[in-house]
DNA sequence: ATATTTGCAAACGTTTTGCATAGTG
DNA sequence: CACTATGCAAAACGTTTGCAAATAT
């Protein structure tokens, strides 16, 4: 959490109660959050910023690299990411769970870099299907 | 190919010329598709379709469970998909390319439908980074 | 004091919708 | 013929941008 702060200070950046507030909900959370949910999550702490706050700073974060963007289902949603995991997505009430990592993903993102000569910064592994409420 | 008929007629639908030629389409690249590369595929057989009837065929073709709809960087993609594979997706030059699949992954999927009590119907498996000519 | 971040309003690109018309089976 | 798919125009949606005012260091 300081780590986070003094990589954002290193920059240049600067630590406001926006960008305070979401790192701390997205670090809570510790699972992936759309803006829409951050700004509920926001005014549940009594801070309303405007929407394009929110994205700046998401986006500032994933740039920096403290957070990750993944696109699901037409919309972006973002974590910070600590033991690796991935996630079941719900095709019919939207919902997305978290799950224990495939740690042979690791092996095998070491094989790709260098194979394919890529450089790999994360990844992203979804299962998509029907949630235990929603089958049948 | 002849497949893809079938279940469309046994649903009622219709076999018209732009589903044909998106399937097409979609079964020759049989890889990650945006609703605007359909658009120029389409455009260079001397279709013109209008876009809301591009997406409408999509959509149709992910509904009934023939075509894939993955959301990469705020775009949806689509694609038949044939032999399992997954993708790098470059987080500079939005290049996406087609990698072999992780067979682990077919087990572990197994695993999580018992223990979770989760369908999975797909799943998406992407590597984002740097791609050979943008690291560095 | 200076550079960075915010709010506002407006634009953006992609996807979706309503409705009358055209086309398929 | 009955029902499905299409084009058009317009809306919806999530996200991004320009600029002046506010804030952090």
């Amino acid at each position: 959490m300081d780590t986070i702060y003094r990589k954002i200070r290193q920059t240049g950046g600067r630590i406001t109660a926006v960008r305070r507030e979401i790192i701390a909900v997205l670090h809570r959370s510790s699972c992936l959050m759309s803006g829409a949910e951050v700004a509920a999550a926001l005014k549940k702490r009594g801070l309303r910023p405007d929407r394009s706050t929110i994205f700046r700073a998401l986006s500032f974060l994933a740039e920096q690299g403290i957070a990750v963007r993944k696109s699901i289902a037409g919309t972006d949603y973002f974590e910070i990411p600590r033991r690796r995991h991935d996630h079941l997505v719900c095709v019919h009430c939207k919902s997305i769970e978290k799950i224990a990592v495939n740690s042979e993903l690791a092996r095998q993102e070491r094989k790709i870099a260098a194979r394919k000569k890529f450089e790999v910064t994360h990844h992203s592994l979804e299962f998509y299907g029907y949630c235990k409420n929603c089958r049948g």
